[in-house]
DNA sequence: CCCCAGATGGATGAAATCTCTCCGCTTGCT
DNA sequence: AGCAAGCGGAGAGATTTCATCCATCTGGGG
């Protein structure tokens, strides 16, 4: 079906979508459409057609980063480094592909199992199993869980605010490799104090998850 | 003057701008007067009273931060803590003053100097000089600068995006402690790269801050 | 304890913004 | 070359936000 849609209706889709990321990443999801579409270099009609309504292009949005993230799973895999040179390389992916775009849709607009379908398998499971296997080679302090990764990188990939600074993508890569070398058992063992606040595995998620699908 | 404000007037200020700084760091600049107000739990007309448009009430949050800055720094050079001891304490603080809210203020729509002179001294130096004298001690790694420490508590400071998220504050200091085990020095030692990106040193603020003195 | 200047909240009209559709023109594909 | 699919932008209608006005209330000095 995407096949039979004319060259530049799929290019103009494309371009919708990425742009889309940029200004929900920025704006959240009540991000203008019009800018959305002003800012793909297409006219507001050719947004609707594409997607029906706001709920359409979420969803569209939330498929397109979670299949590119699975993509980027699949590449540092195939790269065949140690692990945690692919958490790291996972990490900056996601912060590219602006991953906390799709983290305000989760609010209840969408389905998360459609765009998990869409994508066909979960990252967040993935991701999960990777931290395990650097844990277990030692190369990951113990004591963090899968949630100090992605919350991080959902924050790195917003753009700081009032944007008066440039090279906004270099510093969240810049501040993502501190970030990483606080997650080295070298980092951990200098503490003093046990890591505080709520450590948030797997489970977590699948429980906001579910709080999500109760609001319906 | 402001002792000459009735208590109840005083108290309704106080509450103005701790609830300006939530939304304002949740939503940005153009966040709604009246959600504000609401959430501070105060008519509309009365925040127009105390603030006569959008830009004294930013300028407002502005002095109000800045200047507990200050007095969180007093605090922490008063415990006579070790320097990487007292980086920790003020950055926390910083996340919980949710210092981002100033961040979008600063694009031109106030004058920094006015906010500056109103808290009396400039956070951003003292905090220059606190960690230089971290790094000299050797508790902090030397290739880091005064903006990888800005930058990330502002960062931390805003709220996950789409509000799902229960305990974010919680969860904004917990990330915080694993960023501050990246600047140890330890954690530098396992590098195989050198720290890549923009080195946002005491001079890029200036430049920033000169740039939108520019636009006026 | 009384009194009123100063403080309060919410209604309100004007203005801005946003959503979504319609329609005449353009363009990729066969 | 023909035409179906695609396109952009205007604009009506709905919604949101701004900023003011005014009738009522109250803290605290005398």
């Amino acid at each position: 079906m995407a096949s039979r849609m004319r060259a530049d209706a799929q290019r103009n889709r494309e371009q919708i979508l990425c742009a889309a990321r940029d200004v929900l990443v920025a704006e959240g999801v009540d991000a203008a459409l019009d800018e959305i579409a002003r800012r793909a270099g297409v006219g507001i009609a050719t947004l609707y057609r594409r997607f029906p309504n706001r709920e359409a292009l979420l969803q569209g949005v939330a498929v397109d980063i979670l299949s590119r993230m699975v993509e980027a799973f699949d590449r540092v895999r195939a790269a065949q480094t140690d692990p945690f040179e692919g958490l790291r390389l996972f990490m900056h992916a996601a912060v590219d592909l602006r991953i906390g775009a799709i983290m305000p849709a989760l609010s209840g607009r969408f389905t998360v199992e459609g765009a998990l379908s869409g994508a066909g398998r979960d990252p967040l499971r993935e991701l999960q199993q990777l931290l395990g296997e650097a844990q277990e080679a030692g190369l990951v302090r113990g004591d963090v869980l899968v949630g100090d990764v992605t919350l991080m990188v959902i924050r790195l990939s917003r753009p700081l605010p009032g944007d008066v600074v440039p090279q906004d993508r270099d510093i969240a890569h810049r501040q993502l490799e501190i970030y990483l070398d606080g997650l080295r058992p070298a980092a951990a063992r200098e503490r003093a104090i046990r890591l505080p606040g709520p450590a948030i595995g797997f489970a977590w998620f699948n429980k906001i998850r579910e709080r999500i699908a109760a609001r319906d």
